[in-house]
DNA sequence: TTACTTAATGACACCGGTTACCATATAAGC
DNA sequence: GCTTATATGGTAACCGGTGTCATTAAGTAA
């Protein structure tokens, strides 16, 4: 536990009056001449944040050396790297983020870029994002946005640029603008898109590592126990055509249905926004019909609650005179009444592992990483009314 | 717009080789002697972000002065504002928060602290706090905790501390927290909470500016108007007794009821805690007595969700046989079936106006915005059933 | 006219870290 | 034993703004 040898000449050594170093040779526990013992606990009581000078100081090395050690820098021998991390965790120091990040031309920040906020899976996956981000030192900024807004590009490009963005996390439909992908790209910053695979096997390969919801297994789970359940007169509530998710939920539902010979009734399929309003609407077009269907599939919960309502409305009894199954498995779905079936999607962890591999960068441009959804089945699927 | 006789000494002026002002007295449109006519427009082509040396050289002023000017310090003469301000204009010159951050040592991040982020009100100020920061050169770092922590108190301090925030945010019931607050006044940073009046008139006045909500209002009203419905009988489903909500609603239910002499059945008040799960649990409660009541007041819209449900279990129709009441106007209010009636706060608003606030600096402590809750009136209130 | 203010601006150090480059000291090679 | 690599640490400049104080020019009082 002996200090090195002091490597450093005596001469010239920069040190200010204040200095608490003392002299000569030294060595760790003798310098109790002063009253005062530890030149640490001397710092101690000023109460004052910690800079890397002060830890400089009292290690006895220049801040560059502790700016090796911060930033583990193979180049320092290890007994001053004990010596300075144990100074360092002795007076509490931080490196300051703001100093940092000039320096370093970012600025420890991630931005979360999505539109309608109101959607429950941005309140999951912000709260995922958060769950990657604890501990690394990087904070979250969240960054609603009107996406198809007149000047959206630009926005983003102030957002980005000017506070240095370390990373950036893109929630869906943000996610499928080619053009913010290709800005983004632009100017450099790492980004990690969240998104649906669409229906088509191959996408195009796309900048940035993508975080893959797999949307279509549990739709074609979903599309299986319907059939089971004896449902041959199907309905369909689109969603917004603009999200990828909109189309995988379908190719997914229908092939569910395809497996065993069926699909949509071709005159009950809706299309919707995946807003409870156009839920209920496209609802109320399709079960206003003399022959209408035994079972609604709805591309999400909200607006599958909105075809609760119109059954409520029309006195129809789920799941006894209609069958309903939504997708998200957002809160609402277990406070229906009957509790609504639906399909997961494990929304939170997506983008938790979004923003740890951000921070971790082995994100690799093209590479993906995918989350398979999966049925849950509750009280609004049973067998078809005789 | 003739250029002020040059006030700075023509020697020692610190030029380098690299500057592009014309020597002596200039006039600004007479250097056309090179070909490429304007200095501006030459930067412009570098397609480098502009810093304030930018500015100041194409200025031939200091970068103090352009300081100055970014800053509105009133000791610069108009014209040499004017110019300033024009070349910041086209050459599209934004000081970085980085560096202003360092130098003023603030980071112009505003801190969102909360709890339960599920809550959909938090979802709700979290779009109002935006909405009060757009365009304010500041942004918003979300910040959930564990209030009750362990070490909660300490985890508030490294996050303030080290990003220097500029200001915080804290909404309930973490903003009930006088150690917090102490903890906010303590280092110094400007801060707003958002709370809900207690059933104290008043409250010992509190460091910080607050934003109040008078929960009391809507639930007087919506006490009365079960009350004017003929309900008699009437449950209730408390609140977390930690969120001073949960005492101003039920002060402000139990003021409807006493105008017209009356209270809640002392044999039905259950305790919740804010949560679907405890709302069904309280209502199961409730309904499986002998002497149901007629009706169910709960102290917000999701444990209403749970009491529905527990209707719906029981096969008693809303409001046919039970009138149920909630707070919040959340989404899942009007997906209820029958919509739930239920009271509506602007916390959307309420934040908007914290930050705004926050920012403007016009947050004497001590003083308090109100905003008033309102009654909506659905469908889960009817009359008592003969 | 001289001296004293005041307004406007600039020079320079500083915020708290970093990189670039140079200077040692020790280890290794002949 | 002396030169050359290598590890380690120091110095200065810089990131892009700000504060402090000095300086200049113009205005006013004596």
């Amino acid at each position: 536990m002996t200090r090195p040898s002091q490597p450093r000449t005596p001469v010239t050594t920069g040190r200010e009056p204040g200095d608490l170093m003392t002299d000569h040779v030294s060595g760790d526990r003798m310098n109790g001449d002063r009253m005062s013992g530890d030149p640490v606990e001397e710092f101690m009581k000023r109460r004052k944040k910690a800079t890397i000078n002060d830890v400089a100081s009292l290690a006895q090395v220049s801040k560059k050396t502790v700016s090796r050690v911060i930033n583990n820098s193979p180049s320092v021998r290890g007994e001053t790297r004990d010596l300075v991390n144990d100074i360092i965790a002795r007076i509490g120091f931080r490196p300051d983020p703001q100093a940092r990040g000039l320096a370093f031309r970012k600025s420890f920040l991630i931005g979360l870029i999505y539109d309608n906020p109101n959607a429950q899976y941005i309140v999951n996956m912000q709260m995922g994002a958060l769950d990657g981000l604890r501990g690394s030192g990087n904070e979250l900024v969240v960054h609603p946005c009107d996406w198809k807004g007149e000047d959206f590009l630009d926005e983003i490009r102030d957002f980005v640029e000017l506070q240095r963005l370390s990373g950036v996390i893109i929630l869906p439909p943000v996610a499928e603008d080619r053009n913010l992908l290709a800005l983004l790209d632009e100017l450099d910053v790492p980004f990690i898109r969240v998104t649906a695979r669409s229906g088509d096997v191959n996408d195009p390969p796309i900048a940035g590592l993508q975080i893959v919801s797999v949307d279509r297994v549990g739709c074609e789970q979903a599309g299986e126990h319907l059939v089971e359940l004896g449902h041959r007169r199907i309905a369909f509530i689109a969603g917004n055509s603009l999200y990828p998710s909109a189309h995988a939920r379908r190719a997914g539902f229908e092939q569910g249905l395809a497996k065993h010979g069926l699909g949509f009734a071709p005159d009950l399929i809706e299309q919707g926004d995946y807003s409870f309003d156009s839920g209920f609407v496209a609802a109320s077009k399709i079960l206003s019909r003399v022959d209408r269907p035994t079972a609604i599939i709805c591309c999400n919960d909200d607006m599958a609650a909105g075809a609760y309502k119109v059954a409520y409305e029309l006195g129809l009894r789920v799941p006894d005179d209609l069958t309903i199954v939504g997708f998200d498995d957002a809160p609402i779905a277990a406070r229906l009444n009957p509790a609504l079936t639906t399909v997961r999607l494990p929304t939170r962890d997506m983008a938790r592992t979004a923003s740890e591999k951000l921070i971790g960068s082995d994100a690799k441009p093209g590479a993906s990483v995918v989350f398979d959804s999966v049925l849950i089945v509750r009280g609004s699927s049973g067998p078809v009314p005789k």
